[in-house]
DNA sequence: TATGAATGAGTATTCATTCAT
DNA sequence: CATGAATGAATACTCATTCAT
């Protein structure tokens, strides 16, 4: 997790710090972000002191676990770009994949106080914008390729990535697949791929998603 | 609003009853459902005695709102069916304009306890089954005029209208305008239109997100 | 019920006031005196206006079914000693039998409301003099009968019987009717008859209570 | 108070929990057990929210509560058996002065809740079961001594024991004591004592008991 | 420093009583 | 007059945050 500011800290105190910030991050994702602190504190094996000592209230927390997560983003987006052997492709693996992309986009898009937070932290500042900058890259690459189309932006694909993944567990694995294959061939400089799976009717999709 | 089950109130009742319905619909889309009930009163001007005579908890609240809801957007998938030209245009309006669709989707699929809440009331249940029953009509319709790509189902439709309207006020209209526009392309049986309004960098789209 | 008050009330309004002290009496005898009104109005029929119409609170509904009480209580006093042969066989009968003794003790002894509530009003009291000047009467009939101890009041009595009828479901009626047997072989003037049933352990004993 | 379960807490939390359990047996006594629990916690010194921690709902208290009490009873009853000359004097001593007596019956007798939570809990359980076999063993000793009446069983005392004390404060001191040393004549194996006080009639008992 | 106890403001819900229809 | 709707004060319970140990 986190490097930036733990440098300080003792190697324990270290270990809680990361502990509650991957706790937290897991129950942000599954519970929401209005969750108890004491179960977070709980789950991460601190009480609830050590917690607060830490994160002095909710919103910091959020910060901290935003900032650890865009970090993580800014890494993967990294790693696809250098991985995947097109512009096109890293944009794929990117939408297709990013656990962290989701809860990043939940806490800095979603969640207001969060976004303030995001806006003031310069370590969060810094990985927001390699993001960014990753991301326009991408999208620039892509169109070059002529596999994009020309008339999208990356503020495009961030609206598209935010709504694909801003909800927990929506609908099964393929449901979600089917959707971004849709918007893949929305995006695409020429027309598209066969969808994965099979059409489901209007009963079936709603019995499904329970 | 509701018009079920009402009938045997006296008229101040039902004033009050539906406007709880109606102030509850416009903070559930709000602010969430897990906003203060004594807030959802006094904007109704009702004492909490009053909404809770009406909606003995919360969940009954959500579930006469559900229903309520769902009334309201089977007449617009009705309506939307009977003023379009074609099929394709249906669909077109019900995803363009459905501010009922986006609570629908909300507090019936979203929210575990409004899901099954729905699933118990036979109101709500038959007005979910009439709106499935217009949105494979319509899928149908749109594949049979050739407007829409012929792999994707009604529930292809559904997960993509509750990506789409899934989050409160997020984005600018035109940043969701765009989206649709995207995803209606991925749709089409034939490549898509241009879209609307001008690609945004990566940048000018978060700041414009808050 | 109740004679005293009603004459005015037209037929109608008179079976709703003898209803809903019926009500009362009943529920307050088996869920307690707190029970909420609304309950009451509703097992007797009527709105709660109407209850309250009649009785401007809850105290008063108290005050009606406590004079109610003292009433049928005194008719029963009355009664026993008319009927039975001896001083003592009406005591036996009145502690045995009076489910409007407990109803009124509870009411008239246990409630500090009720018991000022009693002594303000005319006819309560009226009541409560004559039941206690018969049972002074049988208190000193039985000791000239040589049946009853002679070093114990009428004060005494109303003592045990208030014990002895003061809980609602109590254990079993042979349990009451064993405690009772005990209590009156103690009031006695020679040692006493054989218990009815059978002794119980201590463990069966509390097994029963619940 | 409770020895059987604070041994983990901190000094302070241990003392809180003592002092809530202490006033709520006071409350439950003179209050009865629907008393708010805000003025338990304010009358312990505590916030609610740490009556809360400590135990989360009422029920729970009142299991508390009873749980402890038990042991003071069964402490009390040890006492007595060990301190008095005979079973009888024990059994009278028991009878004569047991606050904890008189709260374990409400407790664990007439509330249904209590009743079963005392069940549940296996400290609870373990002092009842002594408690009663104290009960039996007095009994049958007071019996072998001549004293008891051979025809009750320990069930009957409880029965006696639960009626004279299951009142707040009803009547005074020489009423109740009239009272028991009636049913200890009831009880006794020959004829019994004088009574202690002056016989009372009706109207300075009834005066008397408010 | 870590802990978890204490706090109290915040929220859901109930019910006695009043009042419009 | 009867009705039952409306009111709001009272009360149980939760949880973010502070503080003693």
């Amino acid at each position: 997790m986190s490097t930036e500011q733990g440098m300080r800290l003792r190697a324990d105190a270290r270990r809680n710090r990361d502990q509650i910030i991957a706790v937290a991050k897991q129950v942000f994702l599954d519970e929401g972000t209005e969750h108890p602190m004491e179960e977070i504190a709980r789950r991460a094996g601190v009480g609830t002191g050590t917690l607060y000592r830490r994160f002095p209230d909710r919103d910091a927390l959020m910060r901290a676990v935003a900032r650890d997560n865009l970090g993580a983003l800014a890494a993967e987006a990294r790693t696809a770009v250098a991985e995947q052997p097109s512009a096109w492709d890293a944009l794929v693996r990117l939408l297709e994949h990013s656990r962290d992309l989701r809860l990043s986009l939940r806490l800095s898009l979603l969640s207001p106080a969060a976004c303030r937070a995001a806006h003031d932290d310069p370590a969060a500042a810094r990985h927001r914008d390699e993001i960014l900058d990753l991301l326009d890259e991408i999208v620039r690459g892509a169109q070059a390729e002529g596999a994009l189309r020309a008339d999208v932006g990356a503020g495009d694909i961030a609206v598209l990535g935010s709504l694909l993944l801003s909800r927990g567990e929506f609908g099964t694995d393929e449901m979600r697949a089917r959707a971004l294959s849709i918007m893949l061939d929305g995006l695409r400089a020429s027309p598209g791929a066969p969808l994965p799976g099979r059409a489901t009717g209007a009963r079936e999709a709603v019995e499904g998603l329970g």
